[in-house]
DNA sequence: TTCCAAAAAAATCTCGAGATTTTCTTGACG
DNA sequence: CGTCAAGAAAATCTCGAGATTTTTTTGGAA
């Protein structure tokens, strides 16, 4: 996240709020007091008060008059409908990125999958990476900017950057180390260079769907262990 | 444009905002300037410098620090590149829409469509009439409300509002008078009140594609007269 | 114990003033 | 005549204080 010095105050905040709300820092659902963040955040009401409607726009935050923001709520009804619309989406933009991506767009995209190959996927405390989910998300951009209608490439941002906040469901990472999504990336990258069109539509919809099914088993999982936990019988 | 009590200020002057910049009133490209939209909105800067933000999120404005806020700038390609995404993805919807729309789909639709055809294109001043604009646009909400998908269909609006900016290049509304826009809209209803799936996507395509070849043309010609206008040989 | 109402606390909402930056005007120089 | 620089004007950016509303706490009654 460059922040740059040519920067307003309100644009700084800005990224680091939708950073830390993608990252899961603050939770699905929770309050954005404008007093806490004040705070945390080194930042006067007013610079907050404009950083915040950016989120809404963005879909990452909500509001209610007198109530303040909130970060978006999380259902599994919601990420099923982001899903069948990143894979609708997206998988017509990669048709016409690997059939018209001219050989900058091959570089960048071999460039951008090297970087993500190469950066671990988790930290120091058993957390996700942050520089992983940045390589992550440029790789995903990449894949999708050979095509050059840029409504819709920002418009699958949009969707891909909506669901990153769902990753916080799967607090415990036990559901990637099962799954070897390294090789799902290289065999995206290798059908796109293939130019194999079927190959990659394919491939890109396996990633995708793969992850919303670990993630909502993985929510039912501990919704199970929440009921259990508060007893058999009580609310 | 019902601004309830229950509102903020800032909310409140968002939706003046986004209205006057949709009708436009606010020239694409201009600068929207806190000094002046103060007088003009009779609201403080800080409400002003909160609700700015949210036209950005939408895709309405811009913004650059230091240099404030303008009117998203048009222009033939992001209008070509509009028109694209808009008919990829309504047309995903309207099939969607008509092939799983229930009986109070059916109705809400004919009730849209209804009052649609009863509200006069002109006002009183040769300009496009407000409400046919406001009745306009729920006709088309409500065409795909009967896909469930909330992401998607609020997708749709959001390139749906992008476009309207793209109306006022017809400053003359000669363009409307030579086009039977209410045909078009009656055959997409009753197509879709048929269940007639490739009959509504054909139709719906046509709607959206004729209107913005219609603006490219009045586009066209308004440049080439500005030419003339210039003298042949000063630039 | 449970429910309700009033008071207290905290948060939001709105506003205007001061500091910083950009833009426009003016005037001199090549 | 065109170009450039210094000064003036205007706009943006940031901040904190006061008014209003919501939320929490407290106390009492059924």
């Amino acid at each position: 996240m460059a922040t740059t010095s040519s920067m307003t105050r309100a644009e700084e905040i800005y990224q680091r709020l939708r950073a830390d709300i993608i990252n899961g820092r603050h939770e699905p659902g929770s309050r954005l007091r404008v007093e806490a963040l004040k705070e945390k955040y080194g930042a006067s009401s007013g610079v907050l008060r404009e950083a915040l409607p950016r989120l809404v726009g963005q879909g990452l935050a909500t509001f209610a008059p007198q109530q303040g923001f909130r970060v978006v709520t999380v259902s599994p009804e919601r990420l099923e409908e982001l899903t069948e619309a990143r894979v609708f989406i997206e998988t017509h933009l990669v048709r016409e990125s690997v059939t018209a991506g001219t050989i900058e767009w091959e570089s960048d995209l071999l460039a951008a999958h090297h970087h993500l190959a190469r950066v671990p996927l988790f930290g120091d405390a058993d957390e996700i990476n942050e520089g992983w989910l940045t390589a992550h998300a440029r790789f995903h951009r990449v894949l999708l900017e050979g095509c050059s209608n840029r409504q819709l490439r920002d418009i699958a941002t949009q969707l891909r950057e909506a669901a990153e906040v769902y990753r916080c469901w799967a607090r415990t990472p036990t559901e990637h180390s099962n799954r070897d999504i390294a090789a799902e990336h290289k065999t995206i990258c290798e059908r796109a260079i293939e130019r194999d069109v079927p190959g990659v539509v394919e491939a890109l919809s396996r990633h995708i769907n793969t992850t919303t099914h670990l993630l909502l088993n993985d929510y039912g999982r501990r919704e199970e262990e929440n009921k259990q936990d508060r007893g058999p019988s009580s609310p």
